[in-house]
DNA sequence: GCGAATTTGGTATGATTAATAACGATTATC
DNA sequence: GATAATCGTTATTAATCATACCAAATTCGC
């Protein structure tokens, strides 16, 4: 089947397929990690870590977080959104995200605009610096991060990965 | 290559792959997500926090977190090992865990014993109940937490996550 | 052997993130 | 025009993560 087929995809260190079922040790000191190698919750949560970990070290000439990095694109993406909109497409609780904001503003990234038409909400946008340092950041994540994930995986299956996350965020 | 052909598992939602490239939304509202739906850390979390969602849901009659049912694992994985070992295999500080393994140990899941040739550190070891307890929990999992992602994934595609996932916690 | 350095479990503490309740100002509803 | 709902905000709590440090026990160098 071509389902089995992507299990033995082979760009991505055939080694590790090859491991017996239960004397696996994960790399750590020399301990079982037992069912643990197969719970994909677990690896999931490594690799995320790993990941952040990752796009902190390449945009950290910017000092951007990927919170931070991912509320300045979705300003770009929707400019003059309020502080509601832009929180709730990313999963923020708006009480978490004046902090947040405070932080940007303060850093001349961003603005909050009095809406005329709802004086109650703020809208955002992106200030010159906030666009310039975005421009930046997009490169670095680009050339550096994501570019060192296609090493490791290899485009095609990156691009695999990507959507079987998007399928389990959206789907499940 | 069969990297590409990676990239066109069709058993995961073919529908999303048609999406335009600067539309996406993400099923937010109707905010657009940008550049935000191709990278992999903002999707590795999302996907993360589900299936950490969906864990706690599955196991919740029993009362354990992930983070308890890896340490139970590993305790009966590799019975007699202190806390130091147990704790660096997961990636816990030692400090953190001890109110860790306060819970486990005033719950009756696990005990610490006095080791005979080092009398600084403790081996760690289940009772009975936490062999009990953590058989009960492995069942939940597997037929209820990972045969859902079994469903919306198929067999073979959770297997390629998981395999590219190791990867990237071990080789990135 | 003996003193110095290391290791183990533990405490205290701080930073970060995440979640809830509530409030003033504004807008929408009826 | 009174009531309800919404927006940004404050306050607060819980949970997670990290660092520095301590006493007891062990190991190492000599």
């Amino acid at each position: 089947m071509t389902a089995y087929k992507a299990a033995q995809l082979d760009t991505v260190k055939p080694s590790r397929i090859a491991r017996a079922a239960d004397d696996e040790v994960g790399g750590n000191g020399d301990l079982r990690m037992g069912e643990l190698s197969d719970l994909l919750g677990y690896a999931l949560k490594r690799a995320q870590l790993k990941v952040f970990d990752d796009f902190l070290r390449c945009v950290s000439s910017l000092h951007l977080t990927p919170a931070q990095f991912s509320v300045l694109l979705l300003m770009e993406q929707n400019p003059g959104r309020n502080q509601t909109e832009i929180a709730n497409a990313l999963g923020i609780l708006r009480p978490n995200f004046v902090a947040m904001l405070d932080g940007l503003e303060s850093r001349e990234l961003c603005m909050r605009v009095r809406s005329a038409h709802d004086r109650r909400s703020h809208s955002l946008v992106l200030t010159d610096r906030g666009r310039a340092t975005l421009a930046r950041a997009k490169k670095l994540v680009a050339t550096k991060h994501e570019a060192r994930l296609n090493e490791v995986l290899g485009p095609a299956n990156r691009a695999a990965l990507l959507q079987m996350l998007t399928t389990i965020a959206e789907d499940f």
